[in-house]
DNA sequence: GAGCGCTCTTACAACGTTGTAAAAACGAAG
DNA sequence: CTTCGTTTTTACAACGTTGTAAGAGCGCTC
């Protein structure tokens, strides 16, 4: 059975030499004489030494893991279903493995939940927060930078506060989206949205609505989603019946469009010669979709491991000022527009 | 800014007593007065005391959290987009928070990290190790074992060992497939496997060819996929070569059933009405699909929600001889069989 | 009113590590 | 042969908590 594991006492005791030099040894290897050091690892190796980490944190004030939490998002069980937050999840452990330092999963989507991250942190048991919050109204951020809690927000917070972020510009990626319908020809252009209370939603609405005002079309016809292939398939139903017409349909991400595309299928249109559709993320679904979606790419594993770089850095050395990163999506053209 | 954290002592001096009485309010408050529990609890209040968990762990040995490991799989970043491991952390997540754990995630998929893991555990860093280990081959549970770590696999391990696991009757959920095929009249039934050097493949598939044999099919070509989108389309292309006459594919996951769907249809076939095509797992793509796939359900969420209640329940009470639990799968008919 | 059994509280020693200040070892220089 | 620097090693006090054994307080009984 495992028996009791070794402590530096017992290495020390076997080397003959006191605690602070085997711990001297284990990590940053100064000022001990080469002899001693070999005799030291041979001890190491005879106990199979590993050293305790909660007694090293306990003194070091440094726990070696962060955690990731996700915010805002009603549904606790769906949110791992949506392909962004799989994304975001193998962005940051990709990155922070090669750092030797753990993330902790954590779901805040009720007020006892957040209390709960909140307390998690103050406790010490994380170094720092990694914040993925879509929600403008989450009061998460303001509650970890009041507690001290080094924290990195994915998506600008909701009010000004002085916090790092990395984010993409939602707005150009809008833009791109009407810039390419417009460039095609297409007429009778119309939208899902996003859920208009989330920052991103709003950005990439906005961004699409100007472009088309600058390329002559001031109104766009817009049906508000959820993010989901439900919601998108409501609002596909609804656009149809008001906007019969229609040539083209911007969703604001993939799970929509795709089941956008479903929807004009049902009702006999073909995609895309007699309605464009375009999506938005670049996640798995607009690759499964026929036809495959041209879509905004965001670049979502690599904003999340960028989060995740700038909390470690805020955690070498604290106190510098917030920091901001902000991405560039990109228009991928693939068969539906 | 934030100030150093209060500690027992802060909390202690303020209300007038020793350290051991705070503590004890603050954990299950036996014989304390209750005059002073008032006291102290002001205090607390007053202090905005939170309890170090480092500290605690040093002494309880307990941490509070444990590790989620993937294992076994390739590459590091498509992990998170397969819906399976997606669900596996929904189920697990939703779980553990109820119980006030916190899973810590790791990827295991090279010598390196498997090392990485078994240090990480051995050190202390999480109670114990919820391992979802898809190839049999993987040295990862021995070593747990072997090192003493508590841990419960999502599946049976490869080889026969002592460890607590939780699985589904792959078997039967073949079976149920071929049932299903062969009922709706289907003749030249055809498989694409999933890789065939994970169990529950080959669960799956020596169930659908038994249950195809006992109905009278000796032989059911089959073109083994690797449970990927792009995998199940090539296998598809394959089959429709090399048995042009099909009528029906059993498809080993839904990713691989839904990209046969998308070939069949290049091809000119309708399903169901020239070919049949039955999935496996029930997730995300299924509903996508169109037409929505028929499938057998695997409830991942509860499955691994279990895996992670054997686990806590070996910690509650270490020693217990392993258990195992297993699931059965239902059939779920919807359009496209 | 001394002794006894309660209940409640308090010191104190862990837990396993790190960091610091003091001590020992060892040459080299005067 | 002492004195002084330099390098290496050691002892000891943290870090913040829990658990245990000893102690204080207090109402009973005889």
């Amino acid at each position: 059975m495992s028996k009791v594991a070794p402590t530096l006492e017992d290495v020390a005791r076997i080397a003959g030499v006191s605690r602070a030099t085997v711990s001297r040894v284990v990590n940053g290897t100064r000022n001990v004489d080469p002899e001693l050091q070999e005799t030291v690892r041979n001890a190491i190796e005879q106990t199979g030494y590993t050293p305790n980490r909660v007694a090293r944190s306990l003194v070091t004030r440094r726990t070696g893991t962060v955690a990731l939490v996700i915010s805002g998002a009603g549904g606790g069980s769906d949110v791992f279903t949506d392909p962004f937050f799989g994304r975001v999840t193998a962005g940051v452990v990709d990155f922070l493995r090669g750092h030797s330092v753990h993330p902790v999963l954590m779901l805040a989507d009720s007020d006892h939940a957040r209390t709960e991250v909140v307390e998690f942190l103050r406790q010490g048991s994380a170094d720092g927060a990694l914040l993925v919050s879509t929600h403008p109204a989450d009061p998460l951020p303001a509650r970890l930078l009041e507690a001290g809690v080094p924290s990195v927000l994915y998506a600008r917070p909701g009010r000004p506060m002085p916090v790092s972020y990395v984010d993409m510009d939602h707005r150009v990626g809008g833009r791109l989206a009407a810039d390419h319908l417009v460039a095609a020809g297409r007429y009778n252009i119309t939208a899902i949205s996003g859920p208009m209370d989330v920052l991103a939603s709003q950005d990439r609405h906005a961004g699409f609505r100007d472009a088309m005002a600058r390329h002559g079309f001031p109104y766009v016809p817009t049906v508000e989603g959820g993010f989901t292939a439900e919601s998108g398939a409501a609002a596909m139903h609804r656009l149809l019946v008001e906007c019969p017409d229609l040539d083209a349909v911007f969703a604001a991400n993939d799970l929509m469009a795709q089941a956008a595309v479903d929807v004009l299928h049902e009702h006999g249109l073909r995609v895309p010669d007699d309605v464009a559709v375009v999506g938005f993320d670049d996640s798995a679904p607009a690759l499964a979709c026929r036809p495959q979606l041209t879509t905004i790419r965001q670049p979502v594993e690599r904003i999340a491991a960028q989060m995740a770089d700038l909390l470690l850095a805020d955690l070498e050395k604290p106190g510098q000022r917030p920091k901001s990163v902000i991405f560039e999506p990109e228009l991928v053209v693939r068969a539906s527009a």
